[in-house]
DNA sequence: CTGACGATTCACT
DNA sequence: GTGAATCGTCAGC
């Protein structure tokens, strides 16, 4: 089946915990001056606007950093944390409503050798493209790709046709956002069951299966 | 203007 | 398991 683009409709969807489940399995494409790199997306995680204390957003906060939460559905919002990485979210929902999903990791598709040479890694490995801070180095994403539009052909996410079953989807708590309270604790991250590419220890996840 | 800190990763003990 | 790297952002003065 051929890569079919996901429109402006999916990215609207006014449940963003939806979203983040329903796009593992998708596959993440960049293409820079002609080169394509992409990847089955395989960790996601939701942050749920005004209301949660893990986003940026939170209590409606505004600020320069922020703003692009605040836009139209379908949109890049890349930030620099700690510095040094560059984490790459999709901005859902309607604009004033700053939903967003936070891809943590993919398995790879297409451009391995261009991912090697983003990372400086010799060889593929299952840390080429796990954890949100080596996705966005081995797709060559960066600051300042906030506010690419998905629906453009920069940065996309596609369909490709492959199925995952509800039951191979994990919810776990988020990771690093101990910060947000007892929000620390909502199911909000989804896993590919058991692929190698999920960050972490990858280990027992099953204990929040029946979240 | 200043200082504290982070939706992380990696090397090292 | 622990700690360093490293800098844009933001609250506070």
């Amino acid at each position: 089946m051929a890569l079919k683009k996901l429109d402006y409709e999916f990215y609207n969807q006014a449940n963003v915990v939806q979203i983040a489940k329903s796009l593992i399995g998708k596959i993440l494409v960049t293409k820079f001056d002609g080169i394509e790199t992409s990847g089955r997306i395989v960790e996601t995680e939701a942050y749920n606007g005004a209301i949660d204390r893990a986003s940026h957003a939170w209590n409606s906060r505004r600020t320069a950093r922020t703003e692009i939460m605040f836009g139209d559905a379908g949109m890049a919002y890349v930030y620099l944390c700690y510095g040094i990485h560059h984490l790459f979210n999709i901005v859902t929902n309607a604009k004033d409503t700053p939903h967003a999903v936070l891809i943590r990791a993919l398995e790879p598709i297409n451009g391995i050798d261009t991912m090697l040479k983003r990372t400086g890694k010799k060889k593929p490995d299952r840390t080429l493209t796990s954890g949100p801070g080596n996705v966005s180095k081995a797709l060559g994403i960066f600051t300042k790709h906030t506010g690419a539009n998905l629906l453009d052909d920069m940065i996309f996410v596609a369909d490709d046709g492959f199925k995952v079953n509800n039951n191979n989807i994990v919810a776990t708590p988020r990771i690093g956002v101990d910060y947000a309270g007892e929000d620390a604790l909502l199911p909000y991250r989804f896993v590919l069951k058991g692929n190698i590419y999920v960050s972490g220890k990858n280990t027992n996840l099953t204990g929040f299966k029946n979240l």
